[in-house]
Order: C-alpha cells, then structure tokens, then sequence
DNA sequence: AAGACCAGCAACCGCTACGCC
DNA sequence: GGGCGTAGCGGTTGCTGGTCT
C-alpha cells in the first residue's frame, strides 16, 4: 500500500476546517508550531499539492534552511517544523520510494544492532532514505516479529557489538537511549531460541 | 455487501542541542 | 552565563486503504 497525503484542493477547505479547530492548532505555544505575530492561524494535516509547489518554489529560491521564514515570504500556512519535515521526507530531490531492498533491510537491522534507535544516523548510511522511512519500517518489523514469536535480530548480527563503540557515539547519547536500546535487546534475545525463518528480509 | 480489524504511512508533538545576542 | 529562537531528532498519533470475517 502506498498512498501519498496530498490532497487536492477541494480537500483543502476540508482540512483546514478540521485541523485549524483543534486545541494544539489554537494554542501553538512552546515547542509546537507558533503563529507569530500575524494572528494567522497555521494549517496542520495532509499537506496539498499547491503547498508543495509553494514549497518547492521557496527552496529554489531561498535554499533550505530558514524555515520559519518560508511563513513570511510565501503564502504557505504551515510554520517551519511542518515545511522542513515536508521537504525533508517528500520534497527533497534523490528520494527513493518505493519498498526497501533487500540490502537497505539487511543494512538497516545491522545499524540498529549497533546503533539502536539513532533514525537520523542510520539515514546518512542509507542514500535516498528518511530517517522516518526508516523508523516507520523498523516499527513495522518490530510488531511484525513481536506477532511471529521471532528474535529482533536475525542469528548472526553482531548484537554483541553494542559496546557503544565507534559508530555509536557515546556523547551523543545519552542513559536513557541506552536503557531504551537494551530494553529492545532483551525483547529480542527472550526469544533467541525460536528458529529464526525466512521472516528476516522478506518481510 | 458491509463492518471490523490491521498494516503502513504521513504528520504532529515534545524535547534537546546549538547558535546568537 | 543566561535567555531566546531555530533546527533537528525520536516517539507517538491518527488517517487511509487493504484484508478478513
């Protein structure tokens, strides 16, 4: 199934409709989107083909970055998490779609053997992928196993190798990401004695 | 045929790091 | 050094379409 959020522009109206009343679309304080200034309410939703092009216009003109400016210059209701999110997971250009390769799948288990859920790290080693490609797959296998009784990891995946070495660097992590990773690990290795099947990589 | 359930995905939220003043 | 604004990351939520009963 793949099915892409954008809607045309009579959903438009419809969207606005629904996500403007929402108490977090009013509110927009703290570390949410914030609509400064203007009183302008900030759409949220499905983002339309229109505020794409708008986008997409804005990067060529203005480059990435500065996104909380994209608001001021353009006629975009969308603050700059939402548009740097868009760009960065469907705008960009380079971006693959479609399934993971057997490879990705392979290199991605092994990366989070070692890494743990480091989305973003394990995204510069896969070209053309977002690091929420990657997590939305993850999560998907995790349940995925959970259901067939299957360990995380696949027998010979050097597991054993989260020492936090090189790769993962300790500074940039902290307890909590380590207690959250072993966690992971023994969810994985209580079932280390189930046969490991063809669920691996086809799946 | 229709409703319930499930899987996959997009987008939002909260938090943190970082840079600037 | 502290406050503020911005960017980025990871977790979570909610929607949609497919499958099952």
């Amino acid at each position: 199934m793949s099915y892409t959020m954008v809607t045309d522009e009579s959903d438009d109206a419809m969207y606005s409709s629904i996500y403007n009343e929402s108490p977090s679309a009013a509110d927009n304080t703290g570390s949410g989107c914030t609509s400064r200034g203007k009183g302008s309410v900030l759409k949220k939703g499905p983002w339309t083909s229109t505020e794409d092009g708008i986008l997409i216009d804005y990067v060529k003109r203005h480059g990435e970055g500065n996104w909380n400016t994209v608001q001021k210059h353009t006629s975009l209701a969308r603050c700059g998490k939402s548009c740097r999110l868009r760009w960065a997971n469907h705008l960009r250009p380079n971006l693959k779609k479609g399934a993971f390769s057997k490879e990705e799948e392979q290199l991605i288990v092994e990366m989070h053997a070692r890494m743990g859920n480091k989305w973003a790290q394990m995204a510069e080693h896969l070209p053309g992928r977002t690091d929420n490609e990657i997590k939305n797959y993850w999560n998907t296998r995790i349940k995925r196993r959970q259901r067939a009784g299957l360990p995380l990891y696949p027998p010979g995946t050097h597991v054993e190798d989260l020492h936090w070495s090189q790769e993962y660097h300790p500074s940039t992590s902290n307890v909590t990401d380590r207690r959250r990773h072993q966690d992971i690990l023994q969810l994985g290795n209580s079932k280390a004695s189930v046969l490991f099947d063809d669920l691996t990589f086809a799946n």
